[in-house]
DNA sequence: TTTCATTATATTTTTATAAATATAACGAAA
DNA sequence: TTTCGTTATATTTATAAAAATATAATGAAA
């Protein structure tokens, strides 16, 4: 009989809450996103597959790297492609090193336009949990 | 056989979900709350519930108002009341008319700083969302 | 034409959480 | 002392989402 490890977490997207510097007795939380037509476009764990993905050249590399199942990494890179004006990530099927997956310029705009918003909610959070006063 | 009907939605805390007012082809979102010592103390939801409670003057009413169970209600004030240096909500049990809950000071400042700081985040989202062009 | 690591896709299983259900405790007033 | 609507608490059930599993399909190079 295998065994097989469980890695589920409490919360899969516990590595995308973003929290306030300035601790108090109380903290201040945040998660932000962005939506296209079918829901989430990209959120903080796109944006990570993504970098992946241009480090490593393959999605299944990529997932794996991340402890992630192959078939939720493509979800994730079918659901932005589908979204995006331009595809985010173009893949290659067959070959002797069976394909691989590499970022768009549209891709790469993207990673930065996402990361520069979260730094400026991480700077919200910081100023706005000074104001409370619980 | 009893027909129960069920109402969950998708996500419980749909409504507390905050979006940026100027649409483009993507839409901005994100969700704020203030965490203690044991996880989550103020959200959304939980405001929401506080203010009904202020209104109707018994968790049982504003629970059943809210379409909640009266147990999840007890378990989100039981969880304020033990992260608040001082309690937000006071019960009362028993008598003709069986008991009751009100809103001490604390919870009524609570109330307040809240609902500042998500207007603030909701102004954070509509600027924010202008300067995206994915 | 065989190999091989990858992409692509369908199906089943698991799990955390919400929701439902049940029931005890309370105490002022009639 | 009985009643009644509330608070307080434990247990069970249902559901959506994540994770696991299985299996095709691809095509360049050896």
């Amino acid at each position: 009989m295998k065994k097989r490890g469980r890695k589920r977490k409490k919360d899969p997207h516990l590595l995308c809450i973003l929290e306030s510097e300035e601790k108090k007795d109380f903290q201040l939380k945040g998660k932000l996103w962005i939506e296209g037509k079918e829901g989430t476009f990209l959120g903080c764990g796109r944006i990570a597959l993504l970098e992946k993905i241009k480090e490593l050249g393959s999605i299944s590399k990529a997932a794996k790297s991340m402890n992630m199942s192959y078939k939720h990494a493509w979800d994730l890179i079918n659901s932005m492609n589908r979204q995006a004006k331009t595809h985010l990530v173009e893949t290659k099927i067959g070959g002797k090193k069976g394909g691989g997956t590499h970022l768009t310029e549209a891709g790469e705009k993207a990673i930065q336009q996402f990361k520069e918003i979260y730094r400026e909610f991480q700077e919200f959070l910081n100023k706005t949990v000074k104001k409370l006063d619980l």
